[in-house]
DNA sequence: TTGTAGGCGTTATCAG
DNA sequence: CTGATAACGCCTACAA
């Protein structure tokens, strides 16, 4: 009876023996690190195949090699969230597109504000960090001790020495509001995205602005005023349609202080402003012009062209992504500053007062 | 020199030896598991911050334990795509939700086709397979011998061992269709998801039903023909507002053959065949009745409130997790037919002929 | 091309 | 409450 149990599952090692050789031939056979004869791998595979060793086992794999080839993406509360903007998902296309030659998969966390614990002792060779609100540098703290790469997407990392991915959120919008004004618009709205993680909706006050938490709306605001020093802002709930739907409505609700042209801070939130417009029965953009942000297909819009500013969301994943690998590799991850570019569709035009 | 080499980085043992205790003892002080003393444990902290010691590695930790704390999630084509979908999304919340307990995170994983070399390379606990079209099956076998848990939503997984979470789409189908022929109607069209991954858009004939390889759109289809024989469908390229759009304007192009109302398999192509009515200048419902499937939040909506099948996106997530939390736990997973629920809206009504 | 030996960093078990 | 010991399953120099 030197059989083993069979109860315990089959380990390279019984493979070896049952293929009368040993572990290390064994081991070869599976990594194809190195030549074996055809007849030793026959007999190897064999041998698994009658032990119903289906191959080595990637947690012992991963502690012998150091890695194990999972990267974390790290969000900032619900993962629903997250997806339900397109900018995110292109972002996590090109994020394992990036990694692709690198890792098995992508390991996708919530950073839920508890003590990190679970962000630390979770098995993985690198952290991307997608960060708009302020807690982004708390999670860098919890995941630095680690000592494993970290790369931060649109956050502040509160360490200079940790990479980013950043866009140029202010000049683009500055651009953007440039192609209006040279058009002769002088009297716009903005309609931005959320201040702060308690998402409200509601006229834009320098108090509201002070305390706000959320870089992105508060760049791309600051871009668009650079232009339009006094024009008003209103924050939308989210990015949405159906929030672009209300707070355009409002805005184009009195036809006498109608502003000739609405600039919102992304697709999402224009195309429920031409919506909205539409409903009022006005043209766009022979009334009213609308412009957005991201540049994502946005569905939804028809055929339709918005002018917007594209900002390079696949890209700004695949960044991330090499320069994780950059860093595993041993080499030092470098901030990779990208730039957003401004597409002029058929949705603005000449202001018609 | 009796001091450790600084390049190399702390194990809980150096953290033991500085603290004066034993590494079983600062194991306990880690992980929890049992009482220690009050100085005992001050003392090893200090010593692992002392030392940099950001706790248990957990590639050793889950060698040891045989677990790894991760679930994969496997998708069948681009993640893009998945998330395209609000019903995905969804789902993956609920199985956040039911795997909390258990695991540290999602690995999202894709079944390119290949060997399968990547999905069964990575160390993860348990699989979630999301499947549509037939390659569930051989995702399955990659899988399933590793002799870890798996479950399957929503696909076939060829073998009846394993549990899956399933919706009754051809019951529910059918009784939004008896709805609809309750209010009157007689003759209705069909706009139905893909049929195969080659996601043609075009009139779905017998042929391109027996070649189908999409289960969910086969099924759905059956049921509402099943009150609605002669009901003629056209398939969509995806689930999209546009796809409804594009197929919506065909539907409706001829005055003479129009329907009286429009099923449409999912609440995005029934908002774009809304948005084609719209454009047509026909009024919802009274010129013509429109219905989705799915009762997701669809944003761009307005206000309306669809005529839908309300799915349980969510609890699809969260059963799924549960199964794989019990199979974790030793005891056997079980299948779980979960069903949908007609909710009526303001976008069907009689037939205005 | 194949075999030998040693350790990756933990934690479960059991004895004190 | 604490300590000694033995795996967990694999990989990779290095030697033959």
């Amino acid at each position: 009876m030197s059989s083993q149990e069979p109860s315990r599952r089959a380990t390279i090692s019984d493979v070896a023996r049952e293929a009368g050789v040993s572990t290390s031939t064994a081991s070869i056979v599976f990594s194809g690190k190195a030549k074996v004869s055809d007849g030793t791998r026959d007999r190897v595979l064999a041998a698994a195949s009658h032990l119903g060793y289906a191959g080595p086992d990637p947690r012992a794999a991963s502690l012998r090699r150091g890695r194990s080839g999972i990267v974390a993406v790290v969000f900032e509360g619900h993962l629903r969230h997250a997806f339900l903007d397109p900018v995110t998902t292109a972002m996590m296309d090109g994020l394992a597109d990036g990694l692709a030659e690198l890792s098995s998969g992508i390991l996708l966390m919530r950073d839920d504000g508890g003590d990190g614990l679970a962000l630390a002792s979770a098995p993985v060779d690198a952290y991307v960090l997608i960060g708009w609100s302020g807690r982004t540098r708390e999670s860098v703290r919890v995941v630095r001790g680690r000592g494993l790469p970290v790369v931060v997407i649109e956050g502040d990392p509160g360490d200079p020495g940790i990479p980013r991915v950043t866009l140029d959120n202010a000049d683009a919008s500055a651009a953007l509001a440039r192609h209006l004004h040279d058009l002769g618009h002088r009297d716009i709205a903005i309609v931005t995205l959320s201040l702060g993680s308690q998402r409200q909706r509601g006229p834009v006050t320098p108090e509201r602005i002070a305390e706000a938490t959320i870089g992105v709306t508060v760049d791309r605001l600051e871009g668009t005023r650079r232009v339009f020093p006094d024009a008003p802002a209103v924050s939308a709930a989210g990015s949405l349609i159906d929030e672009g739907l209300v707070v355009g409505r409002e805005l184009l609700a009195d036809p006498g202080g109608r502003p000739t042209a609405i600039l919102a801070q992304s697709d999402l939130l224009a195309v429920g402003v031409i919506r909205a417009a539409e409903e009022l029965g006005l043209r766009v953009p022979e009334d009213i012009s609308v412009a957005g942000f991201d540049g994502i297909a946005v569905d939804g819009l028809g055929e339709r062209a918005l002018t917007t500013v594209v900002q390079p969301a696949v890209e700004k994943g695949r960044v991330a992504g090499e320069q994780i690998a950059r860093m595993l590799a041993g080499e030092p991850g470098e901030t990779q500053d990208l730039t957003c570019v401004v597409r002029v569709g058929d949705t603005t035009g000449p202001p018609s007062r």
